[in-house]
DNA sequence: TAATGCAGTTAGAATCATTCTAATTCTAAA
DNA sequence: TTTAGAATTAGAATGATTCTAACTGCATTA
């Protein structure tokens, strides 16, 4: 006979292939996936209730409680950001590129840019010896074109 | 007999000399001058909660309130900063020169970290014409040093 | 197949930070 | 001294997020 194959929920087959890909270890359930591909879908940098809103075209029945719960495993998963521009609600982001954020104050919109080809930001900051960098979080603020020509 | 003086309750002497200096025109009352002086003897970027804790010690009957109310004051003189590292609690800052906020997410400490004097961030990320930076907020998460040593 | 176990999902309650409201106190001009 | 406006306050209200407890559904195990 064959030996039993171990039992082990965290690495399904099927649905997950995403996950292989990007080297995460979160399961991609449907609404995982859904609350994913919206965001991915998305260049606004929607709040957890904008994002409810938007799948709940597909899936009526989906709750905001597991809409925060999805935004949490995709993000400790790496997969999107979580963006905090001003207090209120928090934003999300499926952009994994290096960027930064730059928030219009008049219209409030959130546009996405990247940094030139040469840029370092553990250069430009003196910061102590045997400081370990994670990940930096830039967020500038300003007005964007469109209201800038009004 | 003198000319009556005109009334301008924006503008009035006494405590107000930094004021003037900085070319504000917020009023600084005693609460405020409190939670102004408080915020400028720290260094470790303290919470409204935590402010109102130092306050007390000198002004035992300040409320949480008042020290939301100084606090916005100050921050729309432009007398400190607002700074959001995480979801949460914001935190305020008093340094008003250019620099970035270090959040160590071992040991929780916000340190500052000051810019190489070349630095112009409006360089190095791509922006469309015609945009205007009013200001940029960046934090950059990761291990202390000293963290990093255990 | 039936029992089990565990992750996912859900509604609603709870919590927490912040803002608002309405009453009171203070300050400085008139 | 009177008055107007701003500051201060306690507590209520709001809003975002997290927690809780019950339920669902799938996959393993017997
Ligand atoms: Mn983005
Ligand atoms: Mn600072
Ligand atoms: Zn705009
Ligand atoms: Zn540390």
């Amino acid at each position: 006979m064959p030996p039993p194959t171990p039992r082990n929920p965290a690495k399904p087959s099927g649905l997950d292939c995403r996950l292989a890909v990007l080297g995460s270890d979160v399961r991609l359930t449907p609404h995982r996936r859904e609350v994913f591909d919206v965001l991915a879908g998305s260049t606004d940098h929607p709040t957890a209730y904008e994002i409810l809103d938007r799948v709940k075209s597909r899936s009526p029945h989906i709750s905001l409680a597991t809409v925060y719960n999805c935004l949490d495993h995709l993000t400790s998963a790496g997969l999107i950001k979580l963006v905090h521009l001003e207090r209120g609600q928090s934003r999300y982001c499926a952009n994994l590129h290096e960027h930064v954020h730059f928030h219009c104050e008049k219209c409030g919109k959130v546009i996405d840019a990247h940094p030139a080809a040469d840029f370092d930001p553990g250069k430009f900051w003196n910061l102590p010896a045997g400081t370990k960098i994670a990940r930096t979080d830039l967020a500038i603020h300003g007005t964007c074109s469109a209201c800038a020509a009004k």
